[in-house]
This record gives structure tokens, C-alpha cells and sequence, in this order.
DNA sequence: AGCTAGCATTTCATCGTCGAAATGGGCCAG
DNA sequence: CTGGCCCATTTCGACGATGAAATGCTAGCT
């Protein structure tokens, strides 16, 4: 026999060790297959002797199935996409699933590569929210998708249809923003700004349909649409948003309320509000958007859209968990668009501290 | 030929399209080979037209290598976590690695599993924080891994040594639990509280050493230990350390001051504490730990530690790159201690609003 | 023309596991 | 005592890619 010393453990080994074959070693280990209860002890022993580990590469090459998902996202540096993938996790983890998670970033060429599966990927399915790529591109690099045999399937997240026969789990964000707005409205705010969206970017992403919820409310409740009250912010975090709300802040001092595209932004939002020497929300009233962990316990807490993420991460695990049930995979398309709803707290009530009834309990408890 | 429309282009396929073999294919995309243009141009047209994609856990069965790394952590739900795995994807996309995540929760099996490799995970390298698994257990998980030939490496991130014999990227907790305090004693508190750890518990986990450097400082400040002061959570969250902070200022209204494990259970201090109506920092100071992105933002801004979370994670990703370099992966296990320093903010100065001048800036622009 | 050098392509074997079907041994019924 | 059956185990052959080494071809030199 050759040295194999640098090598790991092979089944083979094993079940020479143990007077047997590999494929024994492989019916005790996988279990689907009766082995007598001697040489079942046998090879438990072998393996535990050699200290034999499975090779779960070879396992996948063999079974077609890797037992990990893909989740790609532009940035986990996001409450919204941590707290996503948090979310996804978890669930995947019903399933038996790792999950490997990609940061597209800002680049469109890497949410092409996923949708195409240009990039070679070890998963068996993709979860993905496009940031760049949008209906003119997204059908090309789907058509691409559909003419390949037998490729992972593909749930898609997100704003906006990008391609009509692949499974999409939607936020309904016009009509969101639209709530938020009239909120903001009905306490009696009229110089609203918007944080976040760039009114010259034609890209019709968050910022676009979202901005678009706003100015529906504006126009119902008859108050002018003003451009000048709109800051975009590069990234959707909490330092652009304090920055923007700065400049807006300091070119418009009589904005009384803030309409933030996600908690981030309104965070940073508050943040800046605050060291101007306002008051939130009796100078300035803020909402924001995804009711992230943290708007819960900012000072005040902040009003937000609940769009329901951990409910869209569910339901995204769950719709590649059917594509990939061999049974089931041929389904039409679904689309699934969620709930969402306005949670009220302080940033937008008369008093700076209130006390909200949904304040999380309970759950693991690790440690930092 | 048999009928293979519902499985994979394989190479061979696309060779046969081409007019050469599956080899030469191979050697077109890896490009590592030189190939003459016009079989170049051919088998690119075949990879086109046939919608090939390379077969990942094929390539990873040959060559041994996945291109994928996991990082095993308690539970990506909490800010620090989070924005830890952040750091790791973002470094270990300059190897060109993917990084699979799996939440470790508080089940020590599931770390025995990732640390002994039982758990078949499809991956290059392991770096994970322990939370259930000390130097009692850890050291049999790992003895079982050195005894097992070509084990893929691990990084161990956290507190405590497990075993000698790794390498670890640790925090200094003891010392750093006790500057924190030390400042919180300079501003002129004298009742203290101590959010997070269990006094009862003896697994000597973070709680126990930031329990430890808190005491540290008490002693050399000549201050009494009040056992009752200190207030365990069972989940180091925003809701527990609110949860716990009631109860402490419920119980011990005299506290003026309160020393967080993390930043997550200190925003959830901080906003219990603004709920009794008393102000931060004027009737009570609260410090935190670890400065995640939260902490700079809150109102007051928080004042923490900060632990160099960003910096240890790329610090694992460097060691472990070094283990999977086959010319350097000889060396001796190290041990990197990360530095610390505290951050003064708000939540312990003199006023409520401060302007810190460490608001981070810039980077990427997804949105959510 | 004959020989060698150098490059492009192929041959061959192998990575470690598992699905499907064949084999062998033990037991019960006729 | 023997035929048939069932259960445990083995045989055989992929899965799809690639490292190493051999082959074939063209070009260049004498």
C-alpha cells in the first residue's frame, strides 16, 4: 500500500479496518441501509480509530445535492441585510442547510455572474436581492438562466419584477412609503424631507418606488411637491443620513419631519437632528423604513414601516425548499408580496419617550 | 447517446461541440494551459451555446479545494456578531473566497461537530468563536481533530485559550473591562452596575472575564463589590439588557452608572434607563462594548470599548490564509491579542450630546 | 531530407462517495 | 431434505473535473 499519510481517510480505509467494504461503511454511516449491529459497532469503531470524517465534497459530486444555499446581498454592513440573513439562516437551518452568504456590493457584474451562475458556485439553490440589476439586464441573464439544463433554481428579493418566471418575494414599498408620509402628515407636519433617494438617478430601485409612495401622499393631502427637500445619501447608512440631514437641515430650517428610505438613514437622521440642538420629534418629527432591532430602542424610538424582513426570509427558504423538493420543482412562479405595516413610536408622537408594547424577548443566549 | 437533457453540460459535451476534448476545455477556462486562439474562440462558442457552467464540487472533489471558508459564530442576531462576519467576507473576498456562515447558537454539540469536523461542511478552513466549548472539552474536540490526518485548519476567536495547539485571534477582556470601569470611577460614580454576566455561572466565558476586570477596578479604586449590582441577562440584546436594567434601577435606584458587557445589551440599558424618566449621563452612565456602528449613533452616543472587531476578523482571515498556503502552512499555532481602547462619548460625558469625531464615512452604495 | 525543439492537445488515472443491482448465507415452509 | 425468500453485504460503475505525462504536430536548423 502506498503512504497515504498526508491524505485524509477514506471510506475504503475504513472499512478495511473494520473487515468490511466501503460501501458498508457508507450503509452504517448514511443509516438508510440495515447493517447488522455487529459490524455496524465494527466500523463505528474503525471510524472512530482512524478518525475518519466524511468528505462532504465527494458526497455532493456523487448526490447532486451540496446541502447549502446561497444567499447574495449588496452589504451586510445593513441592519435590514444582517438582520435578513439572519433571518434566512435560521430558517435555512430547519432545512438542514448551510448557508453561504455573498456580498454583491454595488457591483452589477457580480449579481450577473450569480444570476447566470457564470460564477461556479458549490449550492444548491440561490436566494438573491439585485441592487443593480434590473428588468432591462435581468432578462438576459435569465433567458441565459432558463436555457441551461438544469441549473439551481433562483428566488428572487426585492422591489421590482425582474423576470417573470422566477419565483420573487416582494416588498410592497410604494404604498409603504405612502403610509409613512400620510403619518407624518396627519401629526401636522408640512415641510416633509426625504432622505435618501436620488431624484436624478434614473434607476428604479428602492429609492425610486419609495420616493414615489411620498409624493402620492403629498399630492392627495394637497401639499406642494419640492424637490429641494429631497437629499439623496450614497449609501442608505447612518452616516450618510446624518450628513444629509444636515445639509438639509442647514439649507432648510423649516423642515419638521423626515421621511428616512430605511432605519439607518433614520438613525443617522436623529443623530444629526439632535446635535443640531432639536428635538425629535418636537422639531423635527422621523419615520423610516424595515423596523430594524434598533428603532426600537433609539432615543425616542422610531417610527417605522415593519416590512416585514424575517417574514421575506422565510418565505424565500421556503419557496427554494419546494423548487428543490424533486417532487414538487415544477410549480408556475410564484410571487409573494408582503405585509407591511407602520409601527408608531416616539420619533413621530408629542412625547420624546414612549413606551412601546413590542419590545422583543427571549430567544439563545450567546454572548459577545 | 442517451438522452441527458435533464442533467448538466459536461465538459466532454462541450468538447464534442468544439471538436476537442473534455481536457482541452478545461484547460481554455482555466486558462493555466496555453491554448491556441482558434480552439480557444471554438470551445467558447460551444461553452456559450450549450449554456455550460463549470461543476464546482467536481472541481473541488480533484483539486481538494472548495474556495469556500466557514465562520461559525453564536448567532448573527446580534450587532457585534454581525458586523464581525462582515469584516470576514469582506477580507475573505480578497482571496476569493466565499464564506459560509453557521450559527452556532448556545448548543456546545453543534460546536463539538464544527470543531472535531463530524459536522460535513464543504469548506476549506473553520474559524470560529466558541461559546459552549472551554479548555476542559475543547481540548478533546481538538485532540480528536490533530489526530485525524489533513484536517482542514481553524482559527479560534474570543476569550480564552481552548488549546494551545491552534491558532487564536483573542480580545483582551480583563483589561479592557477595567479601563472601562476606570472611566466610569474618574467621572465620580460610585454605585456601578454590571449589565450581562451571571455571577452564579461558572463557565468562564466573556462574562466572567469583563466581570473580573470590572472588579479589577473597583479594588485598586478602593470601591465595595456589590454582587448586587450585578445583573445577568440571559441573551447579551437590546430587550434583555433593558429587561435587566429595570430591574437593577427598580432595586437599586442609587446606581449611577452602568458598565455593559456589549453595545447591544448597553443601547438596551440606555433606553430603560431613559423610560424611568432619569437622563443619561446626567442621573445614570452607561458604557458598552465592542463599538459597533450603533454605538456612535445613539443619543447620547455611547461610550464603549473598542474591541478591534474589524481588525480581528481580517487578522483570522490572514492566519487562515497562511494555514491553506501549502509552502508556509507548517508554521507554529499563534496567538494574536487584539489592542483595545475606549471610545468617550456622550453616554459618560458631562452633556448629552456630544460631537464625536469618528463618524465613519463613505464605501459602497446598495440599498435596502 | 532528416532531426530536434517546442508547443498544443490528448491519454490515463484519480479524487471519495453512493445508486442500483447482483451475490451469498441463513431460515422457514413444504 | 430441499426450494424459495429475505436480509446483509458486495460488485460495478458513474458523478465531472483536473494533474502529470505522453503524444502529435509544426517549424526551424543543418
Amino acid at each position: 500500500m502506498t503512504d497515504r499519510s498526508d491524505r485524509p481517510v477514506t471510506m475504503a480505509e475504513v472499512g478495511a479496518a473494520a473487515g468490511v467494504t466501503d460501501r458498508t461503511v457508507s450503509n452504517v454511516l448514511s443509516g438508510k441501509v440495515p447493517v447488522r449491529p455487529e459490524t455496524r459497532a465494527a466500523v463505528l469503531r474503525a471510524v472512530d480509530e482512524l478518525g475518519y470524517r466524511l468528505n462532504a465534497t465527494a458526497r455532493g459530486l456523487r448526490t447532486g445535492r451540496t446541502g447549502t444555499i446561497t444567499l447574495a446581498l449588496p452589504d451586510m454592513g445593513y441592519d435590514y441585510f444582517s438582520q435578513l440573513a439572519h433571518a434566512v439562516m435560521t430558517e435555512a437551518d430547519h432545512f438542514g442547510w448551510a448557508v453561504t452568504i455573498v456580498q454583491t456590493g454595488a457591483r452589477p457584474e457580480r449579481e450577473q455572474a450569480l444570476l447566470t451562475g457564470t460564477d461556479p458556485q458549490i449550492s444548491d439553490g440561490l436566494i438573491i436581492q439585485p441592487y443593480a440589476v434590473g428588468p432591462e439586464n435581468g432578462h438576459r441573464a435569465l433567458r441565459q438562466h432558463d436555457q441551461a439544463r438544469h441549473r439551481p433554481p433562483i428566488v428572487l428579493l426585492g422591489d421590482r419584477i425582474i423576470n417573470e418566471a422566477i419565483d420573487h418575494v416582494l416588498m410592497d414599498n410604494t404604498p409603504a412609503a405612502r403610509v409613512a408620509t400620510e403619518h407624518l402628515i396627519a401629526t401636522g407636519r408640512a415641510a416633509i424631507g426625504v432622505i435618501g433617494p436620488d431624484p436624478a438617478d434614473a434607476t428604479p430601485g428602492s429609492g425610486a418606488v419609495r420616493l414615489e409612495g411620498y409624493r402620492q401622499a403629498l399630492r392627495q393631502a394637497g401639499l406642494p411637491w419640492r424637490p429641494d427637500l429631497v437629499r439623496p445619501a450614497a449609501a442608505w447608512r447612518r452616516a450618510e443620513g446624518a450628513a444629509a440631514t444636515d445639509e438639509l437641515l442647514q439649507a432648510h430650517p423649516e423642515v419638521d419631519a423626515l421621511f428616512c428610505c430605511n432605519d439607518d438613514l433614520a438613525l443617522g437622521a436623529m443623530y444629526a437632528v439632535h446635535r443640531r440642538g432639536l428635538r425629535v420629534p418636537e422639531d423635527v418629527a422621523v419615520v423610516g423604513f424595515d423596523n430594524v432591532t434598533a428603532a426600537t430602542f433609539s432615543h425616542p424610538p422610531l417610527t417605522t414601516i415593519d416590512s416585514g424582513g424575517p417574514l421575506i426570509a422565510r418565505t424565500a427558504v421556503k419557496l427554494l425548499a419546494e423548487r428543490l423538493d424533486p417532487t414538487s420543482s415544477a410549480a408556475p412562479p410564484r410571487k409573494v408580496i408582503a405585509d407591511f405595516h407602520l409601527v408608531q413610536r416616539g420619533s413621530t408622537a408629542g412625547t420624546a419617550v414612549s413606551t412601546p408594547d413590542d419590545v422583543p424577548r427571549g430567544g439563545p443566549a450567546p454572548r459577545a
